[in-house]
This record gives C-alpha cells, sequence and structure tokens, in this order.
RNA sequence: GCUGGGUUCGUCUAACGGUUAGGACUCAAGAUUUUCAUUCUUGCAAUAGGGGUUCGAUUCCCCUACCCAGUACCA
C-alpha cells in the first residue's frame, strides 16, 4: 500500500452538548493528525433527523474552537460547516443530511453484488418477532437464522419486489450477514481481534422512509470518499468494526480501508458506568467544555464557565487515558502533539477524578504572569462594583501577586482579596472569638500610631518597624498581628499584615483601626 | 442472556519476564509562619481470586469473579 497523506476526522451527531469524552476523542484525532502533517476533518452525522438538537452543531465547533482544536478541513474561518466544495474543503458538504442523494447508489450496489437485500416488514412487525423470541427465552438476531421468515428480496419474485419498492416507502437495505465467518480485526490500541459473524445480526444500511443511510453506511462511505486513513473513535463502536470490515470488502475498499483505534470511556468518579451529565449535577464539576443550555431551558455548566482555562482542560483530558511514560503531567497543545502516541492509549476506562481537574488549572494559574491575572480579574472587580479607574493595574496586580498561590480560579480572588478594595463591613465571628483580646487593644493602638507616623510606606520598612516594637517591648506578636489583621481584613486570612498595610495605604490604615478599636 | 472489551494504591497512572512495585491527585503528620494559604519533609495506600508456563510472573496462557460496551429503521 502506498504511503497516503494521514486523514483523520471528528464526526459527532449534533444531538446535544458534546461531552468531556467526546471532546478528548476529537483532541486525540487532531493530535495525531498533526503529528503526521495530515488533515483534522470535521464531519457532522446527522443522519437521525429525529434526534436533531438546534445548536448542537454550533456548540460543538466552539468547544473545538475554545480548545485549540479547530479542524482543517469541513469548518470555515467562521465556524460554519462547509456546504459547497473548495480546494480547501473538496468534499463538501460536511453534513451528511447535506449528503443524502449520495448514498442510495452504494446501498443499491451492495445489493445488486449479493452483500445486502431489501427488507420490507415494518419496525412494529420486527418488535413483534423480537418480543415472541423473548418470551420463549431466545435471543433475538436478525440474521441468517431467520432472515427467510421476514418478507425480503431474498425470498420474492424479482417483480414482487419492484412493486413493493415502488409503491411501499418503508422498506430498509439489510447487509447480509454472513455465516459463521471470523473476521480478523486489528485495532491500534487493543490489537488483533476476531470476531464470528454469527453472533451479529443484518443491520439496516439504508432507510426508504427518510431516503438515509444509518450510521454504517454513511460512515464508511463517508470515510472512503473523505480518504480518511485512521478512525479513532470511541469504544462504544468496537463491536460493529467486523461490519464495518465487511463493507470495506464488499465495496472492494480494501486497499484504502482505514486502521482503527477504540478509545475507552469515561467512568464517573464515583460508583458504576459510564460519566454523563447528572453526575456533574450530582458531584459538582462540569461535564462540557462549556456551558450549554438544552432546547428545554436547563441549563448545564461548563468549564470554561467554571473558570478553567482551555489549556488546562485539555491537558487534563489528554491525560485521561494516555501518558506519554514520562513524570511531566504538564503539557502544551505542541508538546502533547510531538508526544502523543495511540500505542500507549489505556485501554481500560478512566474515571474522572475532579480534585485532579483543578489542581490542572491551579497549576496553570501559577504559570501566569501578574498582569495577565489582573486583566483577567477587572470583570470580576466591576461585577463587584469596583470600577476600573478607582485602582490602578499595578494595584491589582500587586493585589494579585499577594493572593494567587491561594487560589485554583480567578473567580476566587474577590474572596481572597475583598479588603484590598473595600474596608471589611464585619468582623468573622469566630477569627474575633479566637484572637480579639480586649486587654491587647492599647498595645495594638500603640503599633497603629507607630505605622501611621513612619513616612516610609513599603511593606518591608513596616514590618521591620512592628516587628520591632513588638520584640523591643516583649509584646506577644501573635495577638498583636491577628487583632490588625482582623482590624484590616475582618478576618483571619490574606497576605501578610505589612503587605495590606502598605499596600491599602496611610489614610485607609487609619480608617479601619480607628473603627475597628473604638 | 449472548458477543466483544477491560481489571496495578481511593483516583489518574509507571514498570525489555528480574525494582524495596515508581510518580501525581486526595488524605494525614511534622517543619516554616502573625492568619489562611504557599513551600518543604515524612507518612498512609495497589498488582481482583485461583491454577499453570518459567530459575523467576504485575508482565505470558487458562478458569472464575467483577466492571464496561454492544445487542435499534440511534449515533
Amino acid at each position: 500500500m502506498e504511503q497516503r497523506k494521514v486523514r483523520v476526522r471528528f464526526a459527532p451527531s449534533p444531538t446535544g452538548a458534546l461531552h468531556m469524552g467526546g471532546m478528548r476523542t476529537a483532541l486525540y484525532n487532531y493530535l495525531f493528525a498533526k503529528q503526521h502533517g495530515g488533515d483534522f476533518i470535521l464531519r457532522i452525522e446527522d443522519t437521525d433527523s429525529n434526534r436533531f438538537v438546534p445548536g448542537a452543531e454550533e456548540y460543538i465547533i466552539e468547544c473545538l474552537k475554545w480548545c485549540g482544536v479547530m479542524p482543517d478541513e469541513g469548518v470555515d474561518e467562521n465556524g460554519k460547516v462547509v456546504e459547497t466544495p473548495s480546494e480547501k474543503h473538496p468534499h463538501a458538504p460536511y453534513r451528511q443530511s447535506q449528503r443524502k442523494p449520495l448514498y442510495r447508489q452504494y446501498a443499491e450496489e451492495l445489493v445488486k453484488n449479493g452483500f445486502a437485500y431489501y427488507a420490507f416488514d415494518t419496525p412494529e412487525e420486527i418488535d413483534a418477532v423480537r418480543k415472541e423470541y423473548e418470551a420463549t427465552g431466545r435471543t433475538f438476531i436478525y440474521n441468517h437464522t431467520n432472515r427467510m421468515n421476514f418478507k425480503t428480496s431474498l425470498n420474492m419474485d424479482q417483480s414482487e419486489v419492484e412493486r413493493r419498492l415502488r409503491e411501499e416507502n418503508h422498506w430498509t437495505v439489510r447487509f447480509k450477514n454472513p455465516q459463521d465467518r471470523v473476521i480478523k480485526m486489528h485495532d491500534l490500541i487493543r490489537g488483533d481481534i476476531e470476531m464470528n459473524t454469527s453472533t451479529l445480526d443484518d443491520k439496516v444500511l439504508w432507510k426508504a422512509a427518510d431516503q438515509l443511510p444509518t450510521y454504517h453506511l454513511a460512515n464508511i462511505v463517508d470515510d472512503h470518499l473523505m480518504e480518511v486513513t485512521h478512525v479513532i473513535r470511541g469504544e462504544e463502536w468496537l463491536p460493529s468494526l467486523p461490519l464495518h470490515y465487511m463493507l470495506y470488502e464488499a465495496f472492494g475498499w480494501q486497499d484504502t480501508q482505514p486502521e482503527f483505534a477504540h478509545l475507552s470511556l469515561l467512568l464517573k468518579p464515583d460508583g458504576k458506568g459510564k460519566l454523563s451529565k447528572r453526575d456533574g449535577d450530582r458531584l459538582g464539576f462540569p461535564v462540557f467544555p462549556l456551558r450549554w443550555t438544552a432546547p428545554s431551558g436547563e441549563v448545564s455548566r461548563g468549564y470554561r464557565e467554571d473558570g478553567y482555562y482551555p489549556e488546562a482542560f485539555v491537558n487534563l483530558i489528554a491525560l485521561l487515558g494516555w501518558n506519554p511514560g514520562i513524570e511531566q503531567e504538564l503539557f502544551s497543545l505542541e508538546e502533547l502533539t510531538k508526544l502523543f502516541a495511540l500505542e500507549r492509549v489505556i485501554k481500560s476506562g478512566a474515571r474522572f477524578n475532579p480534585d485532579k481537574a483543578k489542581w490542572f488549572n491551579q497549576e496553570y494559574l501559577r504559570r501566569r504572569t501578574d498582569k495577565q491575572l489582573a486583566q483577567e480579574f477587572r470583570p470580576l472587580l466591576r461585577e463587584h462594583g469596583i470600577r476600573d479607574e478607582q485602582f490602578s493595574d499595578c494595584y491589582v496586580e500587586t493585589v494579585v501577586s499577594l493572593i494567587k498561590e491561594r487560589a485554583h480560579f480567578v473567580n476566587e480572588f474577590w474572596d481572597l482579596s475583598s479588603f484590598f478594595f473595600e474596608a471589611p463591613s464585619e468582623y468573622d465571628s469566630a477569627a474575633k472569638k479566637k484572637h480579639w483580646k480586649e486587654e491587647m487593644i492599647p498595645a495594638v493602638k500603640e503599633v497603629a500610631a507607630l505605622v501611621i507616623a513612619s513616612d516610609d510606606f513599603s511593606a518591608e520598612h513596616l514590618e521591620h518597624l512592628i516587628h520591632n516594637h513588638i520584640e523591643q517591648n516583649a509584646l506577644p506578636m501573635g495577638k498583636i498581628m491577628n487583632m490588625l489583621r482582623i482590624s484590616l481584613v475582618g478576618a483571619s486570612k490574606g497576605p501578610g499584615v505589612a503587605n495590606i498595610i502598605a499596600l491599602i495605604g496611610k489614610e485607609e490604615f487609619e480608617r479601619r483601626i480607628n473603627k475597628a478599636l473604638c
């Protein structure tokens, strides 16, 4: 086989918000494509009109954009799915619903060559048979064992078939699954897999009712037409891999059949089963990259809105089920692109750990400059009624430098630093109970007076000044400092007292001390 | 049920068939400190069970258990 340019695709259905597991699949596709200098394609698999959810497609693209893994093909510069072919997007349209006319000929080709047949039973009729099987404790599989009992082109006259094809509009094309054939498959992550076709069913490939293919047909046809070389998708597709192998064979496309890699699923942090939207609500973390408002009006939180940096989010999902085998844990998208290897993707499902997710964000937050953090903090300050002109950039940057070590997210900054912007309106009762000693008030007043008398208001000098005084007068350091802190902050928290005094300035210091001590 | 996939500390994971089974998150303790944090140090904690193969098994094979997925005219 000649070396083909690597082409991978991410092919979501627009049936709702993109789950973080889906985002991880997209990420791995992107990393694989970029590592091999290949193309990353987006294709929308909307062959089930009943499950279409407005806004889902835009949402998915927005997620890819936020994570910095925009496809090369299938989406234009404006983030719209491409509908007409061009040099950059030669296989348009990239929405399967718009490729509708294309699939029927492929389905018919399979019938013509004996790999598929027309089936005329309605879903209700088949369902009735299924129930009958179940009632007698048998497993119903629509395949060689019973297909001759149904109304199909395999057991009726050509003229009857043609009449029904013409007059009825609920028939389907089904794959004629062979009996007792062992399909040998290969998965880039799992290695060799074998499956006997006898356990498989005659899957519907095309439906006359809506003139659309099902996933299996559309997927194989489009991957072939779009020259996809590697299919990296979720584990839920592994059971249909033999069907896909047989379809490539039936079409005579084995030479260009893509390689497959099936990714394990993301599991809930506790209990059993795969991670779902409900777990996020229940355990208090997002399962979607971005906030999602369902058509019902129900809102689900997103990593972006919860304050995660996209770099942190990408980093954490990249490491959920893959690692490069070195002890480093923080990687940029570029590093991930260099290091990624399908061979190192973990076969078992990864349980998501919200604590570790927070840790990743904290690490990225620490890597930001004070200037960047101050800028990110401004909108929050405005929300709390602090206008930009009230405090200089320099002031906000200094505040940030003093409190950032304590935060996992920028959205924690206000709680950590509000006292730099406004005087405490009340004093934390627990802190007061623990540290507030009436008998020490005169001593605290003495220290305050000393501070007010100082011309040098640098943190270093103030620190020196206060410490010297306390030591020389043999005063209790802890008591004095904590009372000063409560007076200034209103609680038992925050950076060094001297730092706080230096930043809020003499006048504000005096005001707060007077209020607290009298 | 059937078919397929999977199973190393609580979690994410590392370990050419030879390691005191390593790291990270969480948690605990100690040190530092004027508070809360940070930081540093230390600690707790795992090869699902049973058989083989082998001088030697987390690693290879088999069985059992458990988990996950699929079993739709959904993807």
